[in-house]
DNA sequence: GAAAGTTCGTGAAAATATTCTCGAATCTCG
DNA sequence: CGAGATTCGAGAATATTTTCACGAACTTTC
């Protein structure tokens, strides 16, 4: 495809292929595959023995599958110094993934669709502790509405957009069924939504400068079928 | 880190990094990447308005947010031929990735810990369209065991390895706490399981030959968390 | 305190993945 | 039919990611 003009409206422009957004506190860029290790890393090493403090990269390597350079490269991206014969502070780690990703500072959403996945996502008890606290829960048919989920009560999606607007809530997590999640995809962008978690099985257009991020599930399908053929 | 004996011994022989496996049908060899795409691609496309059958590549580019190329390429890798000015025929498009990806043949499962995220999955409805069949529930939770969900009872984790084991049951969607997953994964393995979708948010240890797809729902957070940090 | 064994850190090399370029095929419309 | 517009297909060129290789740092043990 040439660059005409069509082709050069319509997205393109931000968090194309391989989303890299400069960080504020260096100059150091996050590839996507870099930032899905760490979080990696950070979700299964918060879960480790507290008393474990050095941790090897080798020993992370196997963990993770991956390769122990491969981890070190990572670890030394975002700054954590290790100690010959001994491996990485663990608490290091953490503290520096937190730090780069912007974990710390707690991050307000909405839940935009309560079904059973919404539901499960807004009891989800890791989200806290990453920092992602979820403010308020969207549903528009009437027998959810008024009902609630973790103290948290289920409102009408009439209302969806001024709630947003005055909390000053940058991401949605939308959980809706296929055919609103476009038009629901609009209305959060309208209200400043600026990051969308899309666990719907559709693809959202939006303006460029808010990120989507795709969780289809169903994903893991084909891997797993595929990985299976020969059986 | 020099080939040590120990390196040796744990992982590393399959499924490393680029989980590349040798498709039945052809010589052909699917990416881990592409594999993404193509499930992302189906996914998406299967719920098309029915009347729309050919679709350009430069039309899907936008839709998926990829380069154009790419798609060609990918639609080239599973022996899809598009038509110039035309574009490629949707119908085929999902049948080709259907079958290399070895979707049609019913591929039976077992959900293992029926929390609440346990239960969105087993009710989740694309599941089924994609041949993935869920034929048994475990909980260790004497509450839960004897309720049912989407017409399934709840079984005590007791029975689990003969219930596999008698069904021939391949694949197993791990939806327990952290703290059981290990434990749980072993059975499932000695059972004859030889894949495992992890949703606990820790990392398997498993033989080699077993594969694992992790689906820790908080990496999101982190890639979220990390583009908004401009805000 | 020297030798043996780990492990970090990093630059170079290899492997993968993505994008560019452009000729050829196909359709539309006057 | 011929001009113009669109799109495929494929090889070359880039860019990115992963792995290799090895010197230096640190511990432990004798």
């Amino acid at each position: 495809m040439k660059k005409t003009a069509r082709s050069r409206i319509i997205g393109k422009s931000r968090s194309v292929r391989p989303p890299i957004v400069r960080s504020r506190r260096t100059r150091c860029l996050l590839t996507h595959t870099v930032l899905e290790r760490l979080m990696h890393y950070y979700i299964c090493l918060s879960k480790y023995d507290p008393n474990i403090e050095w941790i090897s990269s080798p020993h992370l390597a196997v963990q993770f599958r991956v390769d122990d350079t491969q981890v070190r490269k990572d670890l030394a991206v975002i700054g954590v110094k290790g100690r010959p014969n001994a491996g990485f502070r663990r608490s290091q780690i953490l503290e520096r993934i937190r730090e780069f990703l912007g974990l710390g500072r707690s991050l307000k959403a909405v839940v935009v669709g309560v079904g059973r996945l919404g539901g499960a996502l807004v009891a989800y008890r890791d989200f806290r502790e990453l920092g992602l606290e979820i403010a308020g829960l969207f549903d528009n048919d009437p027998r959810k509405i008024g009902g609630s989920i973790a103290g948290l009560t289920i409102l009408s999606t009439d209302g969806m957009k001024s709630f947003i607007r005055q909390r000053k809530i940058r991401i949605a997590i939308l959980a809706c069924p296929v055919f609103v999640a476009q038009i629901l995809a609009h209305e959060l962008v309208e209200a400043g939504i600026r990051a969308i978690w899309n666990f719907s099985p559709t693809t959202l257009q939006v303006p460029s400068g808010v990120f989507v991020r795709n969780e289809h599930i169903s994903v893991g399908i084909g891997e797993i079928a595929y990985h299976l053929l020969p059986f």
